[in-house]
RNA sequence: GGCGCGUUCGUCUAGAGGCCCAGGACGCCGCCCUUUCAAGGCGGAGAUCGCGGGUUCGAAUCCCGCACGCGCUACCA
């Protein structure tokens, strides 16, 4: 039997849940339905600044989206509530309180400005940045006056002699020189918490065996380890996860744009694609494994097989990844999905409800023809609208401007779709009259199709043209064939 | 500047001394199929494993140095 692990998801509400935000929660719902345990959801909240409206919800749909549960938070509750920090606040003072009663805490009273000075100093003459400790000798009872007076934060008073080891999950040994280490806060002079001191309480009392984090948050781990330390209680284990990089290399951020989780939704990426391209991006399973199941990924997922370096987001591999899964699903469902996009992204004077019927007919035509949801409106909005202004270009682009040849094809298209009586249409009358354009031009339907193609449709690519003539119906087709013809010349 | 982490095809990665003159996937290119576009099938190009030393009969894999990139360096998380 494996000792049955904790970890927990810790967003902070500040702005959407960010796409690296999601693939951490990822890996720790999978590590811990891998082995046996649970994940719990708590909201740090304790930077009242930053505090976004609304992102909280989006914290709950985006984790929901990709199916990861947690088995506490502050909306499922759980034994070890509240799970929201700004109402843990006694809490936290209570540790800072029994910090300094051990000596390790001290109350700081230098203003902003003066510690804003001494980093410019600090800079100018090229030292290390830091508190330089003007407050840490304060006799206590002094302290403790003038604290009932003045605006104090409070500092963790940092052992600066030896080394601090981090055993990380994934990285090994890391050691870091405590001379090199300053005296950080743990509480604002707000009276709430910095983060330090607010994962040292909360994971101590959720019972978290494991902390799984990025990599930014590896250089704060000695201080982590010295607080865990101080109070004397034995610190988790740490796993820091590789960032998730842009294309330049640097650390995936909102700036970017593109990082909000719920915007890959919102633009047709289908829960599976993203499932698989997070859980890929510095994790594998073996030489060979490209996708998996959500079911299966939470059973093999092992901190073991994830990698140490970065990871740059390639939305050209989610793409492929969101094609695969859009064309794996059955068609009762795609014509479910088809028949919701088409309802959201079609215009509005297009009549609804849409026609069940159309969609079925539709649905497997436009299945292997996208990669995201949010395309399908456009390959059939030729159905339901005029068709908008195109460049002439376009009509001979693929037969090597051949004006004549368009022409041609143009004019016996709409012979024959002429000679289509308006009581047998249909796919297979209109398919057998086009086909026989091939005799009369004497040239493969496949030599200036795309002619036909662009008067239909307006565009080069889309849905095949039998069908969408059939559906377009006899006036508006000769209609269109004309008005490309009048383009032409 | 300091400290830390990282470095295998364009990208994500496999690789834990000989199976690797390096495997898979995405992307790219070509061919086939075909009513355009896709999808699908088949094939191809693509990595002197950051650089330089060492250890070893043998190194992508171990050691040392260097370079470069990134992260952190807040009373933000």
């Amino acid at each position: 039997m494996s000792a049955s692990v904790r970890t927990r998801f810790a967003p902070s509400p500040t702005g959407d849940l960010h796409i690296g935000g999601l693939r951490t929660a990822l890996f720790q719902w999978a590590f811990v339905q891998a082995n046996g345990g649970q994940i719990v959801l708590r909201i740090e909240d304790t930077d009242r600044d930053r505090y976004a409206e609304g992102s909280i919800e989006s914290i709950y749909e985006g984790l929901r989206w990709l199916g990861i549960e947690w088995d506490e938070g502050p909306d499922v509750g759980g034994p070890h509530g509240p799970y929201v920090q700004s109402g843990r606040l006694d809490r936290y003072h209570a540790a800072a309180a029994e910090l300094r009663a051990r000596g390790r805490a001290y109350h700081c009273f230098c203003p902003p400005e003066r510690l804003a000075r001494l980093r410019k100093d600090q800079e100018a003459d090229r030292q290390p940045t830091g508190y330089d400790g003007r407050c840490r000798d304060i006799p206590v009872a002094v302290a403790e006056g003038r604290a009932r007076s003045e605006p104090s934060a409070v500092r963790f008073r940092m052992d600066r002699s030896g080394v601090t080891t981090l055993s990380d999950l994934i990285r090994g040994r890391v050691t870091f020189e405590n001379a090199l280490q300053d005296d950080f806060v743990i509480l604002k002079s707000g009276g709430f918490p910095t983060y330090h001191l607010a994962m040292l309480v909360d994971d101590h009392e959720m019972e978290i065996t494991h902390v799984i984090r990025a990599e930014e948050w590896l250089a704060s781990a000695p201080r982590h380890l010295q607080l865990y330390e101080a109070m004397g209680w034995s610190p988790p284990r740490f796993a820091h996860l590789p960032l998730l990089v842009d294309s330049a290399g640097r650390k995936l951020s909102k700036r970017d744009g593109d990082v909000a989780a719920l915007d890959y939704r919102d633009r047709g990426y289908l829960p599976e694609a993203m499932l698989n391209f997070l859980a890929f991006l510095g994790w594998s399973l073996d030489d060979k494994t490209s996708h998996i199941s959500r079911t299966e990924f939470a059973r093999v997922f092992s901190l073991d097989r994830v990698v140490p370096n970065p990871a740059f987001f390639d939305t050209d591999r989610l793409d492929a990844l969101n094609g695969h899964y859009i064309r794996s699903m059955p068609s009762a469902l795609w014509r479910e999905t088809v028949a919701t996009w088409l309802d959201r992204d079609l215009p509005r004077d297009a009549p609804r409800p849409l026609d069940p019927v159309l969609v079925a007919t539709l649905a497997p035509l436009l299945q292997e023809r996208i990669v995201r949801l949010d395309e399908l409106a456009g390959l059939v909005r030729f159905l339901f609208d005029d068709l908008p202004d195109y460049p002439t270009s376009l009509l001979v682009e693929r037969i090597g401007g051949d004006v004549e040849l368009a022409l041609r094809a143009l004019d016996a298209a709409l012979d024959a779709v002429e000679g289509v009586d308006a009581v047998a249409w249909g796919p297979a009358t209109v398919e057998a009259a086009l086909r026989s354009l091939q005799d009369t031009l004497a040239l493969k339907l496949r030599k200036f199709v795309s002619v036909l193609y662009v008067a239909v449709m307006g565009a080069p690519r889309g849905i095949p043209l039998f069908e969408s003539v059939a559906l377009l119906g006899r006036e508006r087709t000769l209609a269109r064939l004309r008005a490309a013809r009048e383009q032409l010349t």
